[in-house]
RNA sequence: GGGCCCGUAGCUUAGCUUGGUGGAGCGCACGGCUGAUAACCGUGAGGUCCUGCGUUCGAAUCGCAGCGGGCCCA
């Protein structure tokens, strides 16, 4: 399987020793091309087959030539997760998915080719146009594969399925032709969205909803019958009057009949909701009222009245205009609701359930049609004005006045939409709502209420759904229908095309060479293709069978088919989660997904949606320009729980970041010293050093088995938060802080220690299990570290680390008991760091003992089985433990007499008392009080006087150079006693820790040997810093080394220090040998 | 206006399921460590747990109402 491998890095078989910074970008840079010149995918997929098979549906991003962070967040968490389910031993199919048809891609090309209507595109020819778009989509298809594998996305990017392939228009062709079979397709007029420059029907979802400035009139329907007496409605659209064909009131509100006086002294009678009698009238200017008579809105059904313009709209004068009932009507406004039935959702409704006809003046551009009658040709929103006139001409206008509401408007093009009732293609959805409110209970949702609520409560609406679009760039419909008899064939696959119209199978599925096609009719007649595309919305709703080459091949279908799992962001609930489902219902009769995982937004720092009005959008190539791609990796994962919105954070980018250079530090940490000592870890085996661990090495072995196992947990609840964040803990805390410290002076040990060599080798197995670990969440420094850990010195391993096993937990490695004791251990170390700065005794020197008081038994025990390292990182001569319960003999105890009480007993004798108090032992009185509570005693003047608990604070008191703080067991001292045999100790780390800093400063090698010649300007320390003259010498490898009162201090690099008040002069040089 | 989610230190967050004196990291100040060193450790300051009401002996946690933000719908 591995044939020729490239390497990351020079060819060698042995660890090498790394950069000294993390540099990302470099990495990254190396192990891109590493995985090209390998096909590191490929095989990676590959080695897998056979495998428990992972069916993965990319949800398709629209082609729109650049990804952002929300994208990007996307497909890490989609990558996360299949390298994890790979190295878990899955099979995966995971084909990328682009989503390339339909209105943004046609605008932008419009704007390309400076078009403004339909029109200007047939005249351009749409072949042409098409092909535009074609080449359009394919472009930026190509852009945004590069900027997603920028973030180390393994998808299947050479193969990607795309909605404007042949392949894939078949399966949207085939799913309606299912829809057929199932009488769930149906063409009927309904009101649709429309936008009238697109010259289209737009879907729900492709309404944005922005505020708008329109007219808000009051006027008034004259009654037919009743003299003198109008109905009263309000509306922000007077172009919709002409088309106006009903009013409707709700059934039980209460209506008004009102004689309303004007200023001029005229009146009239109107009707309006008697909430809202006061309220019109002041709209209408009127003086005074009084109320007629009143009703319910009931007894108003079936009044008629007359067309306000039936004069210039001449087929208006033929139709009859009644008052009709309805319950969504709202007590706002007047309470009577204009109907125009070819112009509104609810009007619609109102119209179909009372056989009103759907008038609808309107033509697709926006402009009345010959209905229209005066109005014909005009726009609409210029008629707005026009009919204000008319109706003012008319005496019919109450009010006028302006409005600022959210309206509606193209998703595209921004243009307001109107309301039309057309003929539509429609799939009845609304017909498998039961079925598919049962298939979503048995879909795994991820957090849990993203389907148990909010897709249920969404699904529990479901409408038809209008699938046509009257535009060029899209999955034309299939639907062949009879010039002659009118019949309708739906064809599913390009091969029933073929035969039915006896044409070659080489035709493009596209419009317009699609349009050309025609079947012959039984009846004789000519059918030929209806002219709509598909609402894009279907596109992407079959994906997961059209990734799959179906209805084209079967095979895959039966072996794959449904998704094991999807991911998409929260706005998908309605739409991809939905249209996929929908679609799925349709052809199969079940859900097309096992699992869901719903993820969230980004948001700029304040909370903010990201949006380029707000000019607060963060680029993801500026993330990885900056800190790389491994690191924004991390920095999305770990931030949130994956279903929670994101707030982009640059301090909290920089962070993660600081959290990987320390990974990169704690891993190079030990290269140097493994290189020199030429460590081969085929070698040493785990068994050969069992015997030589330490408690730590068994800890950090332990901690690396946890952590295993919290991230398997994790993953399996799709928390990749937990996951990312328990491998950050390990490295910062359990790694970098602690045994890094630990073990730091049994690397500097020399020649072939069976102490040093455990330790290379548990660091070893810690840094590939890490490699591992890290491999699905930052896949490159991953890489890096297991091809030089691996790679370089065992050909027979895996390719990429991506090819490798998950690491399993060993539970014989697992010591739980241990990984509290070092919680408790580390936790006295703090506490003793914090006593030392107390009583200001640095860490270099020793303290003669640690004392702890622990309050549980486990401490005696943690302290016993890490005692050494307990020693070491205290720098204590000597660990005292003390019973649980007793208390420290050496704590002193001292009493102060409580003025406060003592004072209102006492009165004029409260000195006295102060005094005797204060001349008595602490012991004494503590003991005096012990029984009772109360003591007697003797004044000066012999009274006695009688002593309560409450007239003496008790202090502990610390013996001299002591300090104590508190651990999260107990209380620890230091005693920092100084004697002969630490102050030398102190003062000879003193100088090592300044001769190292020297050597630094040269830049020496780490085994290199130095000359080195010491000033020391005080006897009385030159003799202590002499006691340890050898050790100093080993230390800092100064093959030749004088340390004197009158020494002259000379070298490559001379200093001046003062340690402790003493002034030192120090010169080193490099050794000549 | 409706559904779902979120609101904890200046910033990012844990704790909320199962009520019992709110923990971290970043930043800030002071101290320490030192051949991982552009790294690291300790200490300190910093909290109306969005607001109000309720349940309870006890509420960040449970309930209700409101405010702010996000997605979706109207």
């Amino acid at each position: 399987m591995v044939a020729k491998q490239i390497p990351l890095t020079e060819t060698t078989d042995m660890i090498k020793e790394v950069a000294d910074q993390y540099n990302a970008n470099e990495i990254e840079k190396k192990v891109h091309e590493f995985w090209e010149d390998n096909d590191a995918y490929s095989k990676v997929r590959e080695h897998r087959i056979g495998a428990k098979k992972f069916f993965f549906v990319d949800g398709p991003p629209y082609t729109t030539g650049h990804i952002h962070l929300g994208t990007a967040w996307n497909k890490i968490i989609k990558d996360s997760i299949l390298r994890y389910r790979s190295m878990n031993d899955h099979d995966i199919l995971d084909r990328a998915g682009w989503d390339m048809h339909s209105l943004p891609i046609e605008v932008k090309v419009e704007e390309a080719l400076g078009f403004k209507s339909k029109k200007d595109i047939e005249a351009y020819g749409v072949g042409k146009f098409i092909e535009k778009c074609k080449e359009f989509a394919l472009t930026q298809k190509d852009d945004m594969t590069d900027q997603f594998r920028m973030l180390g996305v393994w998808l299947d990017w050479k193969d990607p399925y795309m909605t404007l392939r042949d392949e894939y228009i078949e399966a949207a062709w085939w799913t309606l032709k299912q829809a057929q079979d199932k009488d769930l397709l149906e063409r009927g007029e309904r009101v649709v969205n429309w936008c009238p420059r697109c010259e289209t029907a737009i879907a729900d979802s492709e309404v944005e909803y922005d505020d708008r400035t329109d007219p808000s009139i009051y006027i008034k329907f004259k009654l037919k019958g009743e003299d003198n007496t109008f109905i009263v409605i309000w509306t922000t659209t007077p172009w919709t009057i002409p088309s106006n064909i009903a009013v409707a009131v709700h059934p039980t509100f209460e209506y008004s009949k009102v004689q309303a006086v004007s200023s001029n002294g005229s009146s009239e009678t109107l009707i309006m909701a008697s909430e809202l009698v006061e309220h019109v009238l002041r709209k209408g200017r009127y003086t005074d009222y009084e109320i007629l008579d009143t009703m319910t809105g009931e007894d108003l059904a079936g009044i008629a009245y007359e067309h306000p313009l039936a004069d210039v709209v001449p087929e208006q004068a033929d139709i009859e205009h009644n008052v009709y009932l309805a319950d969504y009507v709202t007590a706002e406004n007047t309470g009577c609701v204009h109907i125009a039935p070819g112009h509104g959702m609810d009007d619609f409704e109102v119209g179909v359930k009372n056989g009103l006809p759907i008038f609808c003046p309107v033509g697709p551009n926006g402009s009345y049609t010959r209905q229209g009658g005066k109005y014909e040709g005009m726009n609409i929103r210029d008629a707005n004005s026009i009919v204000i006139d008319d109706l003012k001409e008319r005496g019919l206008l109450l009010e006028e006045s302006i409005i600022t509401h959210r309206y509606g408007h193209c998703w595209r093009c921004k243009t307001p939409i109107i309301y039309l009732a057309t003929k539509q293609w429609f799939i009845k959805i609304g017909e498998l709502k039961d079925d598919m409110l049962a298939e979503i209970k048995d879909v795994q949702w991820s957090p849990d209420w993203a389907g148990s609520a909010r897709f249920k409560d969404w699904v529990e609406g479901a409408r038809d759904w209008c699938i046509s679009r009257q535009r060029y760039w899209g999955i034309p419909i299939p639907v062949w229908q009879c010039d002659s008899c009118n019949t309708i064939d739906v064809i599913g696959t390009r091969e029933e095309l073929s035969e039915k119209a006896s044409i070659g199978s080489d035709i493009e599925l596209h419009r317009p060479f699609v349009d050309e096609v025609t079947i012959p009719c039984e009846c004789g007649g000519t059918m030929s293709r209806v002219e709509d595309v598909f609402d894009v919305w279907f596109d992407s709703a079959v994906a997961s069978w059209a990734t799959l080459r179906f209805p084209h091949t079967r095979e895959a279908f039966d072996e794959w088919w449904p998704a094991d799992f999807i991911t998409e962001g929260h706005d998908q609930t309605r739409g991809w989660f939905y249209s996929q489902l929908g679609a799925s219902m349709v052809a199969f009769g079940r859900a097309p997904y096992k699992s869901v995982l719903m993820h969230g937004f980004t948001l700029d720092g304040s909370g903010k949606k990201m949006s380029k009005s707000l000019g607060n959008v963060i680029q993801p190539h500026e993330v990885i320009a900056k800190y790389g791609a491994d690191t924004l990796r991390a920095y999305v994962l770990a931030s949130s729980a994956p279903w929670e919105d994101l707030k982009f954070n640059w301090d909290e980018i920089a962070t993660i970041h600081r959290t990987n250079n320390i990974l990169w530090n704690v891993y190079r940490f030990p290269l140097p010293y493994m290189a020199l000592d030429s460590f081969d870890p085929q070698e040493v085996s785990f068994e050969s050093i069992k015997d030589h661990l330490r408690q730590e090495d068994k800890w950090i072995l332990s901690r690396m088995q946890s952590v295993i196992h919290d991230v398997n947990t994790a993953m399996e609840q799709n928390t990749l938060h937990k996951a990312m964040r328990a491998i950050n803990d390990f490295v910062l805390e359990d790694l970098s802080r602690w045994y890094i410290q630990l073990i730091r002076p049994r690397t500097w040990t020399e020649a072939d220690d069976p102490d040093k060599l455990a330790v290379y080798r548990v660091l070893y197995d810690v840094f590939v299990n890490i490699a591992k670990v890290i491999a699905p969440f930052m896949p490159h420094m991953a890489e890096e570290m297991y091809q030089n850990l691996v790679g370089n010195v065992n050909d027979g391993a895996p390719l990429t680390v991506h090819m490798c096993d998950w690491p399993k937990v060993h539970e014989a490695l697992v010591d739980e008991e241990l990984e509290a004791h070092m919680i408790t251990v580390r936790s006295i170390v703090e506490s003793a760091s914090n006593a030392r700065q107390k009583v200001k005794r640095k860490l270099r020197w020793p303290v003669s003992r640690l004392v702890s008081l622990p309050q549980q038994e486990q401490v005696a025990s943690a302290v016993e089985n890490l005692r050494s390292v307990l020693m070491e990182q205290t720098n204590a001569k000597d660990i005292v433990v003390i019973g649980v319960d007793t208390s420290w003999d050496e704590l002193g105890i001292e009493a102060t007499p409580n003025p406060s009480t003592i004072g209102p007993v006492f009165k004029g004798d409260a000195g006295k008392v102060n005094k005797v108090l204060g001349s008595m032992s602490a012991i004494q009185i503590k003991e005096g009080l012990a029984e009772t509570g109360e003591m007697e005693i003797e004044l000066p003047d012999g009274e006695a006087a009688m002593i309560t608990a409450s007239m003496v604070n008790f202090q502990e008191t610390l013996p001299d150079m002591v300090a104590g703080a508190e651990f999260n067991n107990g209380m620890v001292y230091v005693d920092a006693t100084l004697s002969r045999e630490i102050e030398s100790e102190g003062f000879s780390r003193e100088v090592i820790r300044r001769i190292q800093d020297m050597r630094k400063e040269l830049n020496l090698e780490v085994d290199e040997n130095i000359v080195a010649h010491i000033r020391i300007d005080d006897e009385r320390v030159l003799d202590l810093v002499l006691d340890l003259e050898a050790i100093i010498a080993k230390e800092v490898r100064s093959s030749v080394q004088v340390i004197g009162y009158d020494v002259d201090a000379t070298g490559t690099l001379v200093k001046d220090w003062v340690v402790e008040g003493i002034d030192m002069h120090i010169g080193i040089s490099p050794a000549t040998t």
